[in-house]
DNA sequence: TGTACATCAGTGAACGCGCGTTCACTGATGTAC
DNA sequence: TGTACATCAGTGAACGCGCGTTCACTGATGTAC
C-alpha cells in the first residue's frame, strides 16, 4: 500500500471518498435482497452512510444509477463469456459448451447485475452506452456460433445468428425460470446440467455436435 | 338475456355491481402499460370509478390481487395450450408444435397476464392455488411431450420430463427476450418463426422430428 | 303486497410512511502563487 | 513552505407526492315475516 491521502481509488479522499462505487454496490444489494423494484435511491445512500442528496452528486436521477449498473454488468457478462470462449480453445465444441456454463454462472453469481440488466424496464434507447454494451455480450455468443458453424463443410452450414439465437433464449430461459433456487420449481437436474444437455442436442440435430448420431 | 334485476354476474347491483372484476381489469391495464410494478391498488381504484378504500372489501391487499391475476393468466394459459395440444391431433409432433405457437402467442396478446405470472415476485409458497394452477400449466407441456415420446420404440425414448423442461425455458426465453416489439432487439425472423425453428432442430436430435435427418 | 330489519359494498377522511428531488449551505481538498 | 482562493462532494432541511391501509359511516339491496 503506497497511498498516503492522495492517488489511489480506495475509500478516503473528500467527505466520503468513493461514494459512486458504495452507491452502486449498496444499490446491488438491494437489488439482490429485494429485486430490482426494492432499490431506491433513498435507501442506497443509507447503506453507503451518507445523506438522501448525496447521490445526485454522482447520478442525474435514479435511472442513471440502475443504467450505470446495468452497463457494468453487461461488460462483466462480456468478459465472462469470452473468457469462457477462449478463442474457441480447445475445441470450438467444448468452448461452446463453456459459454453456455458461464451463462448460467453469471445469473446464479451475480443475480443483481443480471436483474438489473434484464428485469428492469430501462429504456436502452436513452442510453447508447448500455445498447452497445448489451450488443456486445451477443456478439460473443455470435461470434462463437459462426466458429462453430466454420468447422462444417461449406454449404451444410446452419445460420450461426439463428444458432446464437437460440441459444441465448434457451439459457435466458433456463436462468429465470430455474436460476435461482426458488424452491417452486423442483427440477431432476441442476440448471447447468438442463441446459448443457439442452444445447447438446440442439446442435447434435446441426451436426455440430456427436452424441447419439454415431453414423458418418 | 334474462336478468332483470337479480342473477348473472354483469354490472349492477349495489353500488357499482362487478367491483371485483373491474379492479382486476384495472390492474391488467396498469400492468399493460407500465409493467408489473406500474400496478398500484389506489390507481386501480380510481381507475373502476371508486375510493381507495373500496378495493379492499375484495382483496386482503395488494398481493392479493396481484396473485389473483397470475391465478386466472395460469388458469388461461393452461387453456390455450390445451386447446393448441388438442389431444394430440393430428399427429404429436405437429400438435407439440401448435403448443409452442400458443406459448407465444399468450405471452405476446396477454402480456399483462404474462408479467403477473412470471416478471412478479408473488411467493407461490403463500398462494397454494397459484402453484397448482402454474402446476398444471407445465403438465400439458408435460404430458405432450410423453406423448410424443410414445411414438418412439421403448428403450430409444428420452426423458420426456427433460423435453418439456427445455422447451418451457426456450419458449420462456424467447417470450421474455423477443417476445414484445421491444425495438432493442432486431431480429432476421419473427419470434415464432424462432422458437419453432428451435424446437424442430432440438426435437430432430432426439429422432422425434424428420427435416434433415433423411436417413431412416 | 308492505314493512322492518340485517347485510355489506362503497365512502371519504385520515394516518403515517418513504420516496425523489431541490436548494442554499459548509467545509474539506486541491492548486496557484 | 505558506497563504489565498477556487472547487465541489456532501449536508440537512424541506417540498410535494402518492401510496397502502384503517376506520366509523351510510345507504342500497336482499330477506323474513
Amino acid at each position: 500500500m503506497s497511498w498516503t491521502g492522495r492517488g489511489g481509488n480506495e475509500r478516503r479522499g473528500y467527505h466520503h471518498g468513493n461514494l459512486r462505487e458504495a452507491l452502486i454496490e449498496a444499490a446491488l444489494a438491494l437489488i439482490a435482497e429485494l429485486g430490482p423494484s426494492g432499490f431506491t435511491v433513498a435507501e442506497a445512500a443509507r447503506r453507503a452512510g451518507v445523506s438522501p442528496a448525496a447521490p445526485y452528486r454522482h447520478f442525474r436521477d435514479a435511472e442513471a444509477l440502475l443504467a450505470e449498473i446495468a452497463l457494468r454488468g453487461f461488460e462483466r457478462f462480456t468478459a465472462s463469456l469470452a473468457q469462457a470462449w477462449n478463442g474457441g480453445k480447445p475445441d470450438p465444441l467444448g468452448a461452446f459448451e463453456n459459454v453456455g456454463r458461464a451463462y448460467l454462472a453469471f445469473a446464479r453469481d451475480e443475480p443483481a447485475f443480471y436483474a438489473a440488466m434484464f428485469e428492469t424496464r430501462i429504456a436502452f434507447d436513452s442510453y447508447p452506452p448500455l445498447q452497445a454494451a448489451a450488443d456486445q455480450a451477443f456478439a460473443i455468443l455470435r461470434d462463437a456460433a459462426e466458429r462453430l458453424v466454420a468447422t462444417l463443410p461449406t454449404g451444410k452450414r446452419p445460420p450461426a445468428l439463428m444458432i446464437a439465437l437460440h441459444v441465448w433464449a434457451l439459457a435466458h430461459g433456463v436462468a429465470a425460470l430455474f436460476g435461482r433456487g426458488d424452491a417452486g420449481r423442483k427440477l431432476p437436474m441442476s440448471p447447468e446440467e438442463l441446459l448443457e444437455a439442452g444445447i447438446l442436442l440442439y446442435l447434435q440435430s446441426l451436426g455440430l455436435a456427436g452424441g447419439a448420431r454415431k453414423e458418418n
